[in-house]
DNA sequence: GACAAGCAGATTGTCGACAATCCAGCAAGA
DNA sequence: TCTTGCTGGATTGTCGACAATCTGCTTGTC
């Protein structure tokens, strides 16, 4: 008999499928930067009452994505080109130690989800589904923090994560255009696999750099307009 | 007038109490490591319904403290080797950052603070309040955080320091004797007011080193013990 | 017209009760 | 003896209703 280790069964409360609702609304910017979370209107219509669905705010208030004031409301969390620059520069020093502790852990295993999370974004890319597009470069990006086998690393790069998910999925809602980041990729999985630890690190600020530039662009129009209400 | 800038008011809701009470023990390891937490029991303890409760252990879950298994109970997370190592390994990273970004920051103000905190450690350690002694030495250490202006920096040591506060306690708690530390503060302050950032950082590491061997030595104790049920 | 007090509506915070699920223990059968 | 199925009690998950708080408008007064 073949030797199948069972993961854990699925949650299957409401409270989860609330937060994960939730999030995904969120961070495809459906539910936009600063919108308030009616209480009663979101649970008539996802058919939940309220308690569970107070839960899940409470979930992602501390996730970072909603901010909450008492007795007023729960909000989308709003977006500064502040939060994107410190947000993006904690990433890069994450980034070059996450590639320091997985380097050595590569196997065989490291280079076939590489490759089957490159041929994923390649594959959104084609079929033009930009959101689909954002959470699988996040995804590739994500691989060499789970292989860096530090679950407070790992933790921490997946809160930073979904902020920037989310504002992606802002910069690429306002400009309805694809995100390119077409050859870069391609340079950072090749990196990977080489021999140049060094090489990738600095590959990884440079990558990110790129797509960095458009996004402050995109984050310093939000300010301004923001400031004119 | 003087300019004054008002805070925000105290959160008057129950829940950020529960939440501040429930943190608190969990933190000075009056809940120890996988304890589980009887939602009545608490509740009637706490003179409050289970609603405020459970939003308030819904936080503290995703604040990584707490773990929760569905239909099952909200358990204090256990404290592993690896955790304690994963904790501090990052930390080591961070804090490099920090110092880097707090650098140019410091001013008058933050000298100031510097002394006001590290007299707060010195006067804990007289008193031999351990529990008082590792909130301050944390406080004096995440001086340079708050003053790297980067708020997803802040943050993200903010949920590293509950950890880390927790594996102090009941490292202190087990041996029942107080952390020793004495001199190790005062080159730490002596280096952030000097001129030399290389040789800052560069001590940031082997002050945690210090802590980490002794605290690692505990968990390794812990380990075994856990091992054997 | 300007301004403060107060009222009504809406929304969030909290409560007590019910439903769903789990777990330990026991009985029945192979 | 081991396994399987059942059952009672305890605990968590969810619900609907009530209380506390905020907000905008109205009203009355100057």
């Amino acid at each position: 008999m073949a030797k199948l280790d069972f993961g854990p069964i699925a949650d299957t409360t409401r409270r989860a499928e609330i937060v994960a609702l939730l999030r995904r609304a969120i961070l495809t910017g459906q539910l936009e930067p600063g919108q308030k979370l009616n209480e009663l209107r979101i649970s008539e219509q996802m058919r939940v009452s309220r308690a569970p669905l107070r839960e899940a705010m409470r979930e992602l208030v501390q996730e970072g994505i909603l901010t909450s004031i008492p007795y007023a409301g729960t909000f989308v969390i709003d977006v500064t080109a502040k939060d994107i620059i410190d947000a993006y520069s904690l990433n890069k020093v994450l980034d070059e130690f996450a590639i320091e502790l997985a380097w050595p852990q590569r196997d065989q295993r490291f280079f076939d989800e590489l490759d089957r999370r490159h041929e994923a974004v390649k594959q959104a890319t084609r079929a033009v589904d930009t959101t689909r597009q954002i959470e699988t470069a996040l995804q590739l990006h994500g691989l060499i923090y789970e292989w860096a086998d530090n679950s407070v690393l790992l933790e921490t790069w997946q809160r930073l994560t979904s902020r920037l998910q989310m504002y992606f999925a802002l910069h690429q809602r306002a400009l309805n255009e694809p995100v390119p980041a077409e050859g870069v990729h391609e340079t950072y999985v090749a990196l990977l696999k080489g021999a140049d630890m060094r090489a990738a690190q600095h590959h990884a600020r440079e990558h990110i750099d790129v797509d960095f530039e458009e996004l402050l662009a995109y984050a310093r129009g939000l300010e301004k307009r923001t400031s004119k209400n």
